[in-house]
RNA sequence: GCCCCUAUAGCUCAGUCGGAUAGAGCAGUGGUUUCCUAAACCAUGUGCCCCAGGUUCGAUUCCUGGUAGGGGCACCA
C-alpha cells in the first residue's frame, strides 16, 4: 500500500516536471535559488575583491574545505594566482580579503589557512532560514534549470527478446531510470527508451528453439540447433504456446512454423519483459521496434546516404563502410555477402530516427560486452551529419552476484542464468534499486544478496528508509501532543551542533543531484541519502523535538519536516518507497 | 597483439575542475535506552592511495611506461 501510493506521486512528479509550468514550481525554483546560490554569491564577491585588488579577471571556484571546522565554503584561487602574479599566494590572500565586500552581510568569518586557503564561514542565520526554503520549494527543492528543456533520449537495457532479463539489465533499468530522473529534475527533457531487436537472425533461431521444443512435447524428438538458444525457458515458452494453441502448428512446414512460433514466442518474451520492468517501477516513454524500421527501408536509405557520400564500398562480396575514416579500428560490413543486413546497419537506422523524432543528445547504456561497438557507431553517425558529442555511450560494467560469500555464475545462452526477476523478487525492489546504483557505473558490482535481504543495520537500504519512518513518527507524536508544523517558528533557535551539520548536509541536495547530472553519474545519490540520514539520526540521538519548550519544538518540527522533504525527493528520484513505519 | 574498465584501511567502496592532516560503511573493541522507533547513537585503531618516471608552487587526481585482475576484439547481436 506504501508502494503504491509512491508510485502515484512520483507519477504525478513526473507530469508536473513534463509540463513545467506551474505556479509553485516557479516558486519553488524562485527560492530554491535564493538558496543555493550562495555559492555564486561568494564566487562574485571574491570576483569583485579581485578585481578591485588587482584588476583582474579570473574564473572563481568554491568548494567546500575538507574539514568543517576550516568553515563552510573555501576558494583556492590565491593558490592559482601565486604563479602569474608572481607573489606569495598568502599574500594575494590577504590583499583579496582586504577587498572583500559583502552587501548581503552573510559572513561571518573569513580567514586564511594553510599555504593561501580563503575560508568563509556563513552566518548561522542563513542556514537557520534555508529549513523554510526548503519546506517552501517542497518536491521542487534540488529542481534546476539547467538542462534548458534539451531533448535527451536515454536507451537503456534494449535485452534481445530471445531470453529473460539478466541481472545486468536490472542494473542497467535502475541506472537509466534514474538518470532520466535526475536529468529531468535539472530542467532536461529526458526520455526512457527501449529497443526491440524483433528480426534478424536471432530471431529466427529464437523460432527454431522453440519450435524443436514444440515438436518434442508433442513426441516428435527434435533437437534444438547447436546455435539455438538451450535454456529451459525455451520449454517453458514451448509449454505455453502448446496449451493454448494445441498441436495446430505441427503440420506446417518447417519454415513456416518456425516464422510463426518465432512471432508467438517474441510477442510473450515482450510482453513478459515490459512486466518484469513495470514491476521494477521502470517504465518506457517509447519502446521501439526494430521491425518498424526493416518495414520502411529505413536502413537502406542510410546506405544511399553513405553511397552518395562515397563512404561504402564491396570486397568479397559484401558492402562496406569506411567507418576508420571516422575514428574506427576498421572497416565494417553493412551487408554481408549472404546479402543480409547487419544489425550494425540497421542500427545506425534506429538512432538516426532517434535524431528524427527530436532528440537532440542520445545517450545509450551498454553492457561491457558491447564496448568494441561504441566507435562503428559514433562513427556512423558523424559520417551521416551527426557532432560526435550528440551520441554518448556510458558503458556499465558487469554485476557480480555473491551468496553466501561465494560467486554465482550467470550464462544467457546455457540457461543456467541469473534472472534479474528471480533477484527483485528474493530481495525486494527496493534494496535491489539501491544496490544497483549504489556503485559507479564504470565499476563491476558485487551485490550480496545476502545483505540485500538482511533486514538489520548491515543494510543501507533500511538505514535510509528507517531515518524517514522515524521522522513520521516524531512527527506524528508531535501532533498528538498539540503540535503542528508552523512555518512561522522561530528557525533562529536551531543551533545546536546536530542541527547545524544536518541542516548543512539538506543544503547539498541541489548540488548532489546537478553533480549526477553533469557526469551521468547516479552513485552520489543513495551515498548522500545515507548521510542524510547519518546526521538525521545523530541529531535525533542527541536532542528531543517534543519537549516542555514549544517554541524550540516548534523550531525542530521545521527541521523535520525539511529533513523529511529531502529524503522524500532523493528516494523519489531513485523510485524507492518511503516507509511511513518500519 | 590491440581496445575498454578496475587497483585507496582487514572487507566493500567514496574521494567533484589538481590543493590543507586521504574519508565512509561493514567487521573488531568498549559504551549508551525510567526519554518522540536501539533497523539508532557515541567512542576507538588502521594506509607504499599497485609500481616507476613526467608536468606542476602542489599529484590519490593529469600525462607516459609498466604490473595485476576483469571484459572485449566476427561478413553475431
Amino acid at each position: 500500500m506504501l508502494i503504491s501510493l509512491f508510485i502515484y506521486s512520483s507519477r504525478l512528479y513526473e507530469n508536473f516536471m513534463a509540463l513545467n509550468v506551474s505556479g509553485v514550481m516557479l516558486r519553488a525554483r524562485l527560492s530554491t535559488r535564493a538558496t543555493m546560490k550562495i555559492d555564486v554569491y561568494i564566487a562574485d564577491q571574491i570576483t569583485t575583491a579581485l578585481k578591485k585588488a588587482f584588476d583582474l579577471e579570473t574564473k572563481v571556484v568554491i568548494e567546500k574545505p575538507r574539514q568543517e571546522t576550516w568553515g563552510d565554503f573555501a576558494t583556492t584561487v590565491a593558490l592559482g594566482l601565486a604563479k602569474t602574479l608572481r607573489t606569495a599566494p598568502r599574500k594575494i590572500a590577504e590583499t583579496i580579503v582586504e577587498h572583500l565586500g559583502d552587501e548581503k552581510q552573510l559572513f561571518a568569518k573569513v580567514t586564511i589557512d594553510g599555504p593561501g586557503f580563503i575560508n568563509i564561514t556563513v552566518a548561522q542565520s542563513w542556514w537557520q532560514n534555508t529549513v523554510k526554503e526548503i519546506i517552501d520549494a517542497g518536491e521542487g527543492y534540488g529542481d534546476d534549470t539547467w538542462g534548458k528543456s534539451h531533448k535527451i533520449n536515454l536507451e537503456f537495457v534494449s535485452a534481445n527478446p530471445t531470453g529473460p532479463l539478466n541481472v545486468v539489465s536490472a542494473r542497467a533499468a535502475a541506472t537509466g531510470d534514474v538518470l532520466v530522473a535526475l536529468l529531468n529534475k535539472v530542467g532536461f527533457a529526458a526520455e526512457r527508451e527501449y529497443y526491440i531487436n524483433d528480426a534478424g537472425r536471432q530471431i529466427r533461431l529464437l523460432g527454431a528453439s522453440v519450435a524443436a521444443r514444440y515438436m518434442t512435447l508433442l513426441g516428435k524428438n527434435e533437437d534444438v540447433p547447436d546455435d539455438g538458444y538451450q535454456g529451459d525457458y525455451i520449454i517453458d515458452l514451448a509449454q505455453e504456446l502448446k496449451k493454448e494453441h494445441g498441436d495446430k502448428f505441427a503440420n506446417l512446414q518447417v519454415a513456416e512454423r518456425q516464422n510463426v512460433l518465432a512471432t508467438l514466442a517474441l510477442e510473450k518474451m515482450m510482453a513478459l519483459h515490459k512486466k518484469v520492468l513495470h514491476d521494477y517501477r521502470v517504465d518506457y516513454q517509447t519502446w521501439f521496434r526494430e521491425s518498424t524500421l526493416r518495414d520502411k527501408n529505413a536502413h537502406f536509405k542510410i546506405v544511399e546516404d553513405l553511397k552518395a557520400k562515397d563512404l561504402t564500398y564491396e570486397k568479397d562480396g559484401a558492402l562496406w563502410f569506411k567507418s576508420s575514416e571516422f575514428g574506427d579500428a576498421k572497416d565494417r560490413v553493412l551487408v554481408t555477402k549472404e546479402g543480409e543486413p547487419t544489425y550494425f546497419m540497421v542500427d545506425i537506422a534506429y538512432h538516426q530516427d532517434k535524431f528524427d523524432r527530436g532528440f537532440e543528445t542520445l545517450y545509450d547504456l551498454w553492457g561491457p560486452d558491447h564496448h568494441g561497438y561504441i566507435d562503428r557507431v559514433s562513427a556512423a553517425l558523424q559520417a551521416i551529419g551527426h557532432e560526435k558529442e550528440h551520441f554518448n555511450v556510458r558503458i556499465i560494467q558487469q554485476v557480480n552476484m555473491l551468496r553466501d560469500g561465494q560467486l554465482v555464475k550467470m550464462s544467457k545462452r546455457a540457461g543456467n542464468i541469473i534472472e534479474m526477476n528471480e533477484v527483485v523478487q528474493e530481495v525486494g525492489i527496493d534494496a535491489a534499486r539501491f544496490f544497483f546504483v549504489m556503485r559507479k557505473l564504470d565499476s563491476p558490482l558485487d551485490f550480496d544478496i545476502d545483505l540485500a535481504k538482511k533486514r538489520s543495520d548491515e543494510n543501507p537500504v533500511y538505514y535510509v528508509q528507517y531515518a524517514h519512518a522515524r521522522i513520521v513518527n516524531v512527527i506524528q507524536f508531535a501532533k498528538e501532543h498539540g503540535l503542528e508544523l508552523d512555518l512561522q517558528a522561530d528557525h533562529s533557535l536551531l543551533r545546536a551542533d546536530e542541527e547545524i551539520a544536518l541542516i548543512r548536509k539538506l543544503n547539498e541536495f541541489p548540488s548532489v543531484i546537478s553533480t549526477c547530472a553533469r557526469l551521468m553519474e547516479v552513485h552520489h545519490l543513495p551515498a548522500y541519502l545515507m548521510d542524510v540520514a547519518s546526521a538525521f539520526h545523530s541529531f535525533y540521538h542527541h536532542n528531543r523535538v517534543v519537549t516542555d519548550d514549544s517554541e524550540l519544538s516548534k523550531a525542530r518540527m521545521m527541521l523535520l519536516e525539511a529533513s523529511r522533504q529531502v529524503l522524500i525527493n532523493g528516494l523519489t528520484i531513485l523510485r524507492i518507497s518511503a516507509p511511513e513505519r518500519m
